[in-house]
DNA sequence: CTCATTATTTTACGCGCGTAAAATTATTAT
DNA sequence: ATAATAATTTTACGCGCGTAAAATAATGAG
């Protein structure tokens, strides 16, 4: 590296002897400029480490590259991988992900959205609450940034949703668990989120359908702390005896861990061996749920197809003109996980 | 809203009858213009909904209101939480904090600081992934940008730093588990972490000084899945009934919860109640930790006053002219958190 | 070697705003 | 009321780059 350092993109330029447009040129796209000049340019960059103002760049750029990610709760370690895989394919096709997370509040949420506008993203994945979120602040982004939903859909907004089919993976655990042993009952908390509405009608469907009565569980609660309303959910019913059976399917995994933490607590063996009185599904695959004690069976949700397929999703939408055309509702299986609880 | 959009700042000023530069000062700092100014400008923002361009904006400032936030592993619940913190009063002060998670990944954590320095934060809180990050490329960064470093130090740099006090905290769990029961042996993988190691040294020392024998038990392992690492080796360790005591000092929480889940998977039973063989304790207090089965004892870290610490330093920084002068090294108490598992 | 095609450069302009300095207005002291 | 001073606003300029259009150079076909 040489001394006097460069500081617009004029001077670096100069420097490599070629003309400020040709080496913005460059930046935008290595492969647009003529390998001579390719070459030269890169010299001078190993000489004078130049990079271009980013915010000079998409001040005047039609379109940035940026593309936001926005999710409920980053603390969910579910998120935190989602969002993970999601930024990674971004920056391989060149883009530059952010990720926001609303934290479980509405308002974040809106507050997200809006300064999101600001960035001028070229596109959005947006996992959204659910039914908290405010519905026309979200219509009416969606209708401004090319944006995909994912995780959670918001049912009659125009846009794509990519997610799980949990009208598959449902019935498919409560399918196992009958047959391993008794009928579940389904202990969910009040549905923040519309998977768990969907899962508990899932549920509901696929008992009838084998011929059980369904048992639903509700317990009270709110927020995004999973674990607590599932353990103190969980203390409360344990206490007073009143689960129907002893096989219970938890919405989700996070519910679940509170539930199991709870059973542990009442002095409850949990699992299939000799001596276990309760068994406890989940639902997502949660990346802790190995580690539980007893490791927590529940239905893996396909990370990497969601993923995927809504970044897909949103470039396709990115590229297209037409941008009502393409919308699209993707549901991907979810694969049975059997561990020991259940 | 009014139907004409507002492209930018000259049109905005002229629909509230004022001068461009004085709507500028106006977004700066509100009460830097006349009262009746002001009124003007917010009677005309209710009505054509105006935002300045972030790109303009920062490209012209001397100095951004940026703040970047690097931590080691989002995923990690400690690290999703502080960074959470640090966010929020970073925004009450005015700022724009982003985050970003090296994943473990030095040559990601290099990436990011690269990235970094291309918004031209005004501030960057850094919590480095340790022995493994590439350290000049972090020594120049603090020269060149305003960086606190916290969670975990690369000594010799030229920085400030705020972290828990690994030599108070451990030999408290020390105490506290030779009061209670036999002394504890220390369960650990390659220390990944300077915490890491200074907890080994901090447990050697206070066992010495208790008149014990202290036994360091080292797993195999790499990359953050802590859990994984804790399990996997646990359960070697557990096979070949190499544990020394029945007590094990973790050194942290996740490593716990994995030998946690492998002592259950080997039938050893953890606690204190009667028919349990093996004590596991913890460091940090992550989050899961209330919810593992048993619940973890363990040494909580004041998140808050990390956190808190380290922005106020930040700003400090940020402020002062004499980058050097600041510079200054601050450690916080750990609790115990005594629960069922030790 | 000439003409048609690309690739590159030049020219020229604008993006939306910050900011120093100059001009204006409001405030206070006399 | 008037001059002096402080507060505010306006003027004027530039930030670092994208980009379209026109001009030029390099490349290839015949």
């Amino acid at each position: 590296m040489s001394e006097p350092k460069i500081r617009n993109m004029e001077e670096f330029a100069a420097k490599a002897g070629i003309s400020r447009p040709t080496v913005s040129k460059y930046f935008n796209d290595p492969d647009s400029v003529r390998s001579s000049t390719r070459s030269r340019i890169e010299k001078a960059l190993e000489q004078y480490d130049y990079r271009p103002n980013l915010y000079a760049i998409n001040q005047n750029r039609r379109l940035t590259k940026n593309i936001g990610i926005v999710v409920p709760y980053v603390a969910d370690p579910f998120f935190a991988e989602m969002s993970r895989k999601i930024e990674r394919q971004c920056i391989a096709a060149g883009f530059s992900p952010s990720t926001f997370s609303s934290h479980g509040s509405p308002k974040q949420e809106v507050e997200i959205l809006d300064t999101l506008r600001s960035i001028r993203p070229a596109g959005v994945l947006l996992a959204p609450l659910g039914r908290t979120s405010d519905r026309k602040t979200i219509e009416a982004f969606c209708k401004d940034v090319p944006t995909v939903l994912f995780d959670a859909n918001i049912e009659g907004i125009e846009a794509s949703f990519i997610g799980s089919d949990n009208f598959q993976s449902v019935p498919m655990m409560v399918d196992y668990l009958c047959r391993t042993g008794g009928p579940p009952c389904f202990f969910e908390m009040p549905p923040v989120n519309p998977n768990a509405n969907k899962r508990r009608i899932a549920y509901v469907q696929a008992m009838e359908a084998l011929g059980h009565e369904p048992h639903v569980l509700r317990v009270d609660g709110q927020g995004w702390e999973f674990e607590d309303v599932g353990f103190s959910g969980g203390m409360t019913l344990l206490e007073e005896g009143r689960f129907p059976s002893s096989t219970v399917l938890c919405s989700n995994d996070r519910l679940a861990i509170g539930l199991l933490s709870a059973a542990y607590h009442s002095g409850i063996q949990v699992g299939l061996t000799d001596g276990c009185t309760l068994r406890i599904a989940g639902h997502d695959d949660h990346p802790f749920s190995r580690f539980t004690c007893p490791s927590l069976t529940t239905v893996s949700q396909d990370y990497a197809a969601i993923s995927e397929r809504s970044v897909k999703t949103l470039f396709a939408l990115i590229e297209s003109e037409d941008k009502t055309a393409l919308q699209e509702e993707v549901l991907f299986n979810g694969q049975l996980v059997m561990r020991a609880s259940a």
